[in-house]
DNA sequence: ATAAATGCAAATGATTTGCAGGCTC
DNA sequence: GAGCCTGCAAATCATTTGCATTTAT
């Protein structure tokens, strides 16, 4: 329920900014909704199939970078691997990386973000956007 | 000359290392310790061609991930542009990018590098590497 | 009705790789 | 001399795009 209820605020949205809302890009807007994880377009283009949608890899690919150009989605370029897609709903955070597992997970920390903009500053320049990425392994119990 | 020893102390520690010292890798390391800016391979291919060393592309890049997994250059991703590479002498540092300009600036905070290990460690993880780049932009003065 | 969106296949761009001949240690 | 390196061209991989056709508004 969270899920449709997500999804339709998307659709609103979207269509507030005048971007149409067709078959394919409603079943591509629940899908994002609906994942817990960081899919990549290959991924999500799978699960859309298989919900049956019938949705080309060619307008998953432009359909998320309108939803990333209107703000819905977040694009995350990680090392070494396609590019993953989140929803942009809650507040801005960054990602740990577990290395091993490919696990991704989301953190927030004030002093860092406040310390980064100082920063800049500083050096007479003022953040436009950022990326901080942690790539960990879990400590092992001594 | 600070070019010149530099890179003989780069062939030292790669012959070392069991790597061969080919006449196109000299050439490369060369165009690396020189080089002020952050290069890719395409502009590190063109550099080592002007200074009259015949390699190929494909050399380039066999290179220079030979060179990255000796520890020697460091490899740099940022947002929609081919790798970068510099040369791995000084400490760690982090990059900040003016988008306007594409000018490279490197920075080094302790307290962001402390902060983020205690937020790994928190979770139960520890720091295998990690990636901090400040997108930025000339403050305009008032 | 009409401008925007889709599917397909072909194009792109960065990087990698198979193979035959060269070169370093 | 043996095996790592190189150059070349072809292959990969993710992503983008041209064009004719469909579709949302």
């Amino acid at each position: 329920m969270e899920t449709e209820a997500r999804a339709l605020a998307f659709e609103e949205a979207l269509r507030r900014a005048g971007v149409r809302i067709t078959r394919q890009r409603a079943a591509l807007l629940r899908v994002l909704a609906d994942a817990a994880d960081h899919p990549d377009a290959t991924q999500l283009h799978r699960r859309a199939t298989e919900a049956g949608a019938g949705v080309s890899l060619a307008t998953v690919y432009r359909t998320l970078s309108a939803l990333e150009a209107q703000g819905v989605i977040q694009k995350l370029e990680f090392e070494g691997e396609p590019a993953r897609f989140e929803t942009a709903d809650g507040q801005h955070h960054d990602h740990m990386i577990d290395v091993e597992t490919g696990e991704v997970i989301e953190f927030l920390n004030e002093r860092i973000e406040r310390l980064q903009a100082e920063i800049a500053a500083e050096m007479g320049y003022e953040i436009v956007r950022h990326r901080l990425e942690l790539y960990v392994r879990r400590k092992r119990q001594p």
